[in-house]
Parts: C-alpha cells; sequence; structure tokens
RNA sequence: GGGCAGGUAGCUCAGUCGGUAUGAGCGUCCGCCUGAAAAGCGGAAGGUCGGCGGUUCGAUCCCGCCCCUGCCCA
C-alpha cells in the first residue's frame, strides 16, 4: 500500500524477516509511541503486552492508545478481557502466540509493546505453565487466610524441598501455586525461572530512562490521568463491578480511586499514592527488564531513537 | 522582650527513669518472581540524637548559654 515491499519481495529477498520485535521498559517511557512507529516502518502491527491494557473499559488509568492514537497502525489485545475476570498468564500467553503466528504468517511484523515483564516472555520465550484448578486453589487460599503461610511451608518443604528453598516462607502466593502444581500434576515446582530462551526470532528494544526523569514523567502522567477522568472511569468501572475483579481493582490508580470513592482517602492522598506505587512499579519493571541480556536498550529521549531502534533491529535480523 | 512546645535516619515521628540508638513508617538502593505480575515477597544502606560548655567513671537523656522552628502573651 503505501510504498512499502510488497511481501512477496519481503519473504524473497536478501534481508530476512525480523520476526518479532518487543518494545520494553519502564511505565512512562514511551514504548507505546516508539511501537507505533516501529511497525509503521517495518509492515507491522501492536501486540499488547501490558496486563491492565488487556481490560476492557480500563483506558484512562492506563494509558491506551485508542483511535486515531493509534495513527492507522493495528492493535491487537487491548480491551479483551472483562473488569471481573482474573487475569491470567497463560490465557495470555494463547492469545498472545495465536496474534503472533497469524501476524508472521501474513509476513507482518508483530511489534509486542509492554511493560509486563512476565507476560513478554510468556509470549516470547520457552515458558509452558502448569494448569490451575480452582478447586485446589480456594482450599489452599483459605488455609492461606485463616492460617497464615507458616503451615503450607511446611507442607511444601517436606514434599517438595527444592521448591521450598527457592520460595520464602513469608510469600502465601508463591506457597500456594507451588503446592497447587504439586497436587495437580503430581510433579515438583520449578521455583526459579528458566533461562531466557526465544521462542522466535525476537529483537528486544528496552527504553531507558534516568531515574529521576522517570520519576517526573510518572508524576506528570498521573496528573493527566487526573485531568482526563479517571476517577470518573473508575465509578463507571465501579458500578460495572470491578470491586469484584481480582486483578483489574488492584491496578495502579484503579485501587487508589476505589479507596477515594470509599471515603478513605482525599483526592490528593489518592493521587499522591498512585504516583508513589507507580514509582516502586516503574522500579520492579526495570529490574526485571535488566536481567534479560537480550534486551538491547537506547536512551529514551534521544532524537534519532526510531533509527537508532531500526537499525538494531535490521543488524539483528541478517546476523 | 516574656512564656510554652519542639529540634533524633532524606521525610514524619517513637525512644532512651544517664551505661555502645534491637528504632518505626515512608523514601532510597538492591534482589526474587512459571495460571493475580500495575500483583506478591525479601534484603541492605542511612543518624557524631541542633551547637558550645558544665556535672558525671560515663551524657542524646541532667544543668547553663546560644542558634533554629511553631504557638501564645506583650
Amino acid at each position: 500500500m503505501d510504498g512499502l515491499p510488497d511481501r512477496g519481495q519481503l519473504a524473497d529477498g536478501p534481508r530476512r524477516l525480523p520476526g518479532v520485535v518487543a518494545v520494553v521498559g519502564p511505565t512512562a517511557a514511551g514504548k507505546s509511541d516508539l511501537g507505533i512507529e516501529l511497525a509503521q516502518r517495518l509492515h507491522g502491527e501492536i501486540v499488547n503486552a501490558d496486563s491492565m491494557q488487556l481490560y476492557r473499559g480500563m483506558d484512562v488509568g492506563t494509558a491506551k492508545l485508542l483511535g486515531s492514537r493509534q495513527r492507522g497502525v493495528p492493535h491487537h489485545l487491548l480491551g479483551i478481557w472483562e473488569i471481573t475476570e482474573t487475569a491470567s498468564v497463560a490465557v495470555y500467553q494463547h492469545a498472545a502466540r495465536e496474534v503472533m503466528e497469524a501476524l508472521l504468517a501474513l509476513a507482518r511484523t508483530p511489534v509486542l509493546v509492554g511493560g509486563s515483564g512476565l507476560y513478554v516472555r510468556a509470549a516470547l520465550d520457552d515458558l509452558d505453565f502448569p494448569g490451575t484448578d480452582p478447586a485446589v486453589r480456594e482450599r489452599l487460599e483459605a488455609e492461606l487466610a485463616a492460617r497464615g503461610p507458616q503451615p503450607l511451608y511446611e507442607r511444601l518443604r517436606a514434599a517438595d524441598p527444592a521448591a521450598a528453598a527457592g520460595i520464602l516462607a513469608s510469600n502465601g502466593r508463591r506457597i500456594i501455586r507451588a503446592l497447587e502444581v504439586m497436587e495437580i500434576t503430581g510433579r515438583p515446582f520449578a521455583a526459579a525461572l528458566p533461562e531466557h530462551r526465544s521462542i522466535y526470532p525476537a529483537t528486544q528494544i528496552g527504553l531507558d530512562v534516568p531515574r529521576p526523569d522517570l520519576d517526573r514523567r510518572i508524576a506528570a502522567r498521573v496528573e493527566q490521568m487526573w485531568a482526563h477522568g479517571l476517577v470518573q472511569e473508575v465509578r463507571d468501572l465501579e458500578s460495572a463491578g470491578l470491586r469484584k475483579g481480582r486483578t483489574a481493582s488492584h491496578a495502579l490508580g484503579y485501587a487508589q480511586v476505589l479507596r477515594y470513592l470509599a471515603g478513605e482517602w482525599t483526592v490528593e492522598e489518592a493521587k499522591a499514592e498512585t504516583i508513589r506505587a507507580t514509582r516502586r512499579f516503574a522500579r520492579r519493571q526495570d529490574s526485571w527488564f535488566r536481567r534479560d541480556p537480550r534486551i538491547r536498550w537506547l536512551a529514551y529521549d534521544r532524537p534519532d531513537l526510531v533509527d537508532a531502534a531500526m537499525a538494531i533491529v535490521q543488524a539483528e535480523a541478517t546476523s
């Protein structure tokens, strides 16, 4: 269409397809914009890897790009879950792979964009999530609520010492998952993530933002969200059942506005808490992505950002 | 000018009936993460306890003076 080489040329030409391109990094770094630019140059489409943008109706608070702001680039996996559904990496993994396979089959480049580290890995890497069983889980959770993590941890240690060694005794959530996996699969639980190994040819671009800049951008973004109607969005979602959503109700900004609406906090407190929590989150994202040696980092504010990212994508595609 | 309260970790504050501050929360830094991951969990660094003198074997704690902050009176 717009001057791009046709598919036949791309597929048969001397240059190999870039496979999947991923844009990762902390929140408010500018991933969405870079993703669109890259998609435009690569004849690609955006595949969302942001766990909260997966929810329908959570738009303002997740900085979701909709309509004309997508600049004509098709976006996938935005708003596919209802607010009341509990998020699931495994479900996401299947959906993301389906979309990426379809795009690759059409010789279009999937541009995976998102800050949910585990989701990015679930999409790209050789990760297999053991199944789940709501009944088993419910029982274990009830036990955790009633007695705390210690008894559960003791049981895990007896049944699967290796898994127990990799999980802290105070981390109820992980202990439960380990016990659940053992119970339904009969196999031990892998307490440590495997080596980084992609199953698709992939280039991952990381946006590097110095902490002071990041903190400033986060504060500005949160102010923007409030100014653009986050409170009203949360009100609407609340009447649609947000409080019943186990995952969605804990999203940054949403959880804090819910407390404001409940009268626990003033607007100012809710806003300040959102900023603080988002900064903490951004640091966690950063440390998650920093561990991955495959990620190629670029300063978020360099003037030739898109060109630099394209250069990396092309270099990796031919190597 | 006088009175009262207060000056302890980057911030907000506990505490020490005189014996090396088990300080707390938040922040900062670092780490973990396999079906909730914008979630969950952990570790570390940070203080010459406002300044100068005095009393004491020993003072952040008692005494004196000074500086700073807030409130009240003039």
